[in-house]
DNA sequence: GTCTATAAATAGATAGAC
DNA sequence: GTCTATCTATTTATAGAC
């Protein structure tokens, strides 16, 4: 009960549930996501919902929680690591996307949680959350010792980086939603878009010239 | 009908309807947006919306369009204008941080909805949209066949500024809705948001050192 | 323009049989 | 662990009086 690991690895009724609620989730958003729909997806009956989680909101944290462990505990093996700051700032971002896209419906859930101010989010899983710019925030100040990253504030830069992974991710939900000719068109790969943030990224933390 | 105009500043039924829809839409997404709620913010009957506005999404459809209208405006001003392309490229942040802050209910809305992969864009909202991202692209090539920009991707680096201003103004949210110490805390002011964003875009778009 | 009343559908959650 | 049936509340939208 609630036990539920790394999503989709894991068969049973409770990860099928896993799985569907967080199609949902992403799809809908925490309130109008349908429990009903949920057990649709899962093909399971509603009941064993409730039996295998505490409640809609249980489930809902759960399945944030594993994005928050998975890349928590990279983030924070790159930044107590050894290498120079900007290897390990590519690396993170490698990681973070790498993570994303195993995980296709988290962009758009965390788009939806922050739109709404976080309102689910429990101490916990709070702090989860935050031990992942905890580790980027390192890595950027070891770079600000070390002479080679600018002077920036690490929490403006954090800010600045995630939002257009998760955006990227969401976006192909709005290519498939609608015939786009134009403007928002033309399809990016992964590899491309990793290494679009790593040049990104590097562009503001560089001193001035 | 429909005719809803710069929001806040008109007065009348419509108008209360139009700013409650807003918060409303804001606060819980266009699924879970209770046309009663609206309503009740409204001080109005809640037959008067259908009087009002052709029915729910309609009315959302208006409230984004309000934005678009008014940022496509100054970018198309901006980008037509004269200057040199990483002032107007200032300009342009500063422009669109600007109309955000007038209506913070945009940056909730339009979170969530790219993360539906906006589901409710008719053609011509898309269209206002794209328009937006045409100013932009003039800008960034204005700059590449002066010289002064690096060779990146207009689109891409597009969808690398605007994230984190939508991002922004949401984190507000969280920080009300949630008893931060650490991590996302630390409040900034509109100004100083205004220049980090105006020299990571510079950052992004220098020309290799 | 503004109201009451209501239709028709669906929501989250649980009780209790097996 | 899994099921059916159901309770209670709420949803969008409209009909029709004033």
């Amino acid at each position: 009960m609630g036990q539920t690991p790394a999503a989709t690895a894991v068969h049973g009724t409770a990860a099928a549930i896993f799985t569907a609620a967080a199609e949902e989730f992403a799809a809908h958003g925490f309130d109008a996501a349908g429990v009903d729909r949920i057990a649709a997806r899962a093909s399971v009956n509603k009941a064993m919902i409730y039996y295998h989680f505490q409640n809609k909101r249980a489930l809902y944290i759960e399945v944030l929680r594993d994005m928050f462990r998975s890349v928590g505990a990279r983030a924070r093996a790159i930044a107590d690591g050894p290498g120079p700051a900007p290897v390990k700032l590519d690396a993170w971002i490698d990681a973070v996307i790498d993570e994303a896209a195993q995980r296709p419906w988290f962009p758009p859930m965390m788009l939806r949680e922050l739109a709404a101010g976080a309102p689910r989010f429990d101490p916990d899983t709070f702090a989860m959350m935050n031990a992942v710019f905890a580790a980027v925030k390192d890595v950027i100040e070891q770079g600000q010792r070390e002479g080679v990253f600018a002077q920036v504030d690490p929490l403006m830069t954090h800010l600045t980086i995630m939002p257009p992974i998760l955006i990227f991710f969401a976006r192909e939900r709005v290519l498939a939603h609608n015939q786009v000719d134009e403007g928002l068109a033309a399809p990016r790969h992964l590899d491309e878009f990793v290494r679009h943030m790593q040049a990104s990224a590097r562009g503001m933390l560089r001193k001035d010239p």
